[in-house]
DNA sequence: CGGCTTTGACCGGCGC
DNA sequence: GCGCCGGTCAAAGCCG
């Protein structure tokens, strides 16, 4: 029977990210330890509630969320933020140390969705990575969460 | 030895 | 009601 209890809501889950999506960004050139010697390149972000607004090349999948959320305030939705990094593999560390639990096949894609998520305990910490569909030298990574440990390495 | 990886199968939600 | 999709878990095996 069903009775799994999903995530308890008296959890950390309040605390944020050290820094905000648009810190991360900086990430590229600014701050990232030899550990990556990977061309990291972030052109777009972005954080809905479950549509990625992509806005390079054009063309392509531009999706507007609904009417539902009016200033996307209070409610506790979760933290989806979808970076897209140039990369040849999509196995970047960002610090944190990855578990990958499956990988699946979107319909929209030839390619395969990678899902991980965060070893440490207590962190259900989420990541999906998954290839771009028109440029599969791209690499669209989905951070889904938020961590409760020290970010840094 | 421990930790992580891989594949398959399973389940829930949603749509029509 | 059924089908479809996405998402998650489990076990086994492998590696360092």
């Amino acid at each position: 029977m069903t009775d799994k209890n999903p995530y308890s809501p008296d959890s950390d889950f309040t605390n944020q990210w050290p820094l905000e999506p648009s810190e991360y960004l900086k990430f590229d050139d600014d701050q990232w330890p030899d550990d990556n010697p990977e061309p990291f390149l972030a052109e777009h972000v972005t954080n809905q509630d479950n549509e990625l607004v992509a806005d390079f090349g054009g063309s392509g999948s531009r999706i507007e969320g609904p009417a539902s959320r009016s200033e996307g305030e209070k409610k506790e939705v979760k933290d989806k933020v979808a970076f897209k990094t140039k990369s040849e593999v999509e196995i970047l560390d960002d610090g944190f140390k990855w578990r990958k639990y499956g990988k699946k096949m979107v319909k929209n894609s030839p390619n395969p969705r990678n899902y991980y998520r965060c070893s440490k305990d207590g962190c259900q910490v989420k990541k999906r990575v998954e290839r771009d569909v028109d440029d599969p030298s791209y690499v669209i990574t989905t951070y889904e969460g938020t961590h409760t440990h020290p970010s840094f390495h």
